[in-house]
DNA sequence: AATGAATGAGGTTTCATTCAT
DNA sequence: GATGAATGAAACCTCATTCAT
């Protein structure tokens, strides 16, 4: 007899979880272009094949490893900063969130800095797909932080953005490449201190 | 009898530049990954063994393309920031010949964002390596800056530099990625006023 | 549901033996430097990666011919031997079933012969493995034949060895290489009668 | 002014013998296959392209070892066979000589009994030439013996060739592949009269 | 749904040989 | 005669993917 629809929905979610998991500890440790499909198979505990029904190839899995965690990680911190007022603060929660979430995962943060990032089509895809929602969301906070008054008018909000991620980016690829030893959340305050009154003295 | 050793090494360096170019070009088009030695040879015009009488295979092709770009580059810029005296204006010629040098060069801008990221191993030599001097150069200027009250004493000088490289990269990237069209190197004096005066209004 | 493993072990064992009869054919007419693993993979009526599946290389494919045949060629000749009294009766069944083996099989015997013998680190290995036992085999047969005073106590059984089994590989050799025409098995009394008796007349 | 013929000649044959010298000492270190003509060249201080102004190429170079070397011996040899009157004293005197040979010349020793030997057509060559020779001054030796009554006319003079060579061949071979420790030309007069006396005790 | 044995395309690299100097 | 930089053919092996069970 069939489970219901939601059980085995969940079975069904939950072993794709599992084997995500373990891409994301395969590709961490080998290296996406070392990895084989069968180390990943072996640490998910399933059979070679089972990879092909859960996802369409070894590409796949790694945009799914990326458009898995930034759905979750998108999700939350937009419902957190809904509810801060000050757009100030809701951009240091949102850099403090990025640097614990990979603070806290090194295997996700290599994968996430270094692996996924060999290919062209693979990084254009993934800036219009979920990194550009990400983008958006970072967006949204300095425009709405401009009509507040609260950042200046005078900056293109493009920019502004692309400086934000850009620096939170570059902070957690120097920590993946060289000092995982510090705490990567420590970094969000000052950075949020330079970002916000910039390098010149007032 | 044997040419002149001056004239026997520029001619060997004019070859292994030839092959460098060629493989800029190729990696550019095809990716890094896709692109065969064949393919390299052929645009160098040159054997396929030869390529191996310059380089020690195809990801030493890929890291001399990094280090005799970064080389050159880091060179031209450490020449001219030496007869500018204010700190900040360094550093506004650095970034803009940062975006010039690849805002003039998309084959080359594509592979050094993008092609040359693909192995935690590589960018992590990478670091240590040429574009660990090419951060200290930021870092100097910064540090300079901050000794004669042209930046803030109360930031961490590494941070800046994390900050201003990311920054910088960051758009670079979204270039190579989406807009080509436009001209990066008109970034360059909004990004700089980011930096210098932060995103909250004075 | 799977197989029994004895179904599964003889199958898999099969298509091994599938595969070296591939490779003794090519190798012996192609010769082991010249042939390739895709020609073994035709013959054998499988992929070319389906060689390393049961094969590390090619390499181990001759090692493993080597095994093989010597394996069973010993088993089957201790057997036979054994139940034979006469240790002069024994050499010359040894003998005869050494010739037989080649001389109905001259693909094999090209590979023995001559394929196999490549390199000093392979024999080397031989040497201290099937071969040192097929050489202790002799041995032992000898020093039987001395102890029950049917063969001359005053020599060196290792001596004894090494010229009868010298003769016998000589022998094949220049089948091998030459007349491929003639009998070898009606060799095998001819020689044994030298062995035994000695070049001088009594 | 060129040299006179003569000069030139023995020159040209001083270099040729370099080369051979070079090829035997740097084929028994790393085995014909793995050696590269370079080393070669390196070893006998001249330039790759030379080689070829003294060989035909790197098979011709295993040949002519073997040419060379083998061309020597049985001068050498049938010399001094020549003044002794005895087939048995002729035998026995051939054997020392050939383990001596060897025994004195380990790189020699490895090239001629394992190096040599890995290509039918080569071996087949071989035994129709140079090698086939010395088979025929073992083979004279006997017959002379036969019509003396030194040795046993009811043999066949071929027969017994092959067991005196594969004998010899035999105990060389498996000194090189282990003991190269003992002295090799200790064998000779046990192995002689094994096999003038044979196994079986008179 | 799950398995895992089999597939087979594809590319880097080596190195004997050549030939312009 | 000697050089040695350049050539380019050739093949082992890997591994993502499939599909019969």
């Amino acid at each position: 007899m069939p489970q219901s629809s939601d059980v085995r929905t969940s079975s069904r979610e939950m072993k794709r979880e599992k084997i995500l998991r373990a891409a994301i500890e395969v590709f961490a440790k080998r290296g996406y272009f070392s990895s084989r499909m069968t180390d990943v198979a072996h640490r998910a505990n399933v059979a070679d094949g089972t990879l092909y029904l859960y996802f369409d190839g070894k590409e796949d899995l790694l945009q799914s490893i990326f458009d898995h965690v930034l759905t979750l990680f998108i999700e939350r911190v937009q419902d957190e900063v809904e509810v801060v007022e000050d757009p100030v603060e809701k951009l240091r929660l949102l850099i403090r969130r990025h640097l614990e979430l990979l603070g806290g995962d090194p295997a996700l943060a290599q994968v996430l800095q270094i692996e996924i990032r060999h290919s062209r089509r693979f990084l254009a895809l993934a800036t219009r797909g979920k990194l550009g929602e990400y983008l958006n969301l970072i967006r949204g906070i300095i425009e709405e932080g401009q009509s507040l008054g609260r950042f200046r008018h005078d900056i293109s909000a493009g920019l502004a953005t692309q400086m934000v991620f850009g620096s939170v980016d570059e902070l957690v690829m120097s920590w993946v490449l060289q000092d995982s030893a510090v705490e990567l959340e420590s970094k969000a305050d000052p950075l949020m201190a330079l970002l916000t009154d910039g390098l010149v003295p007032r």
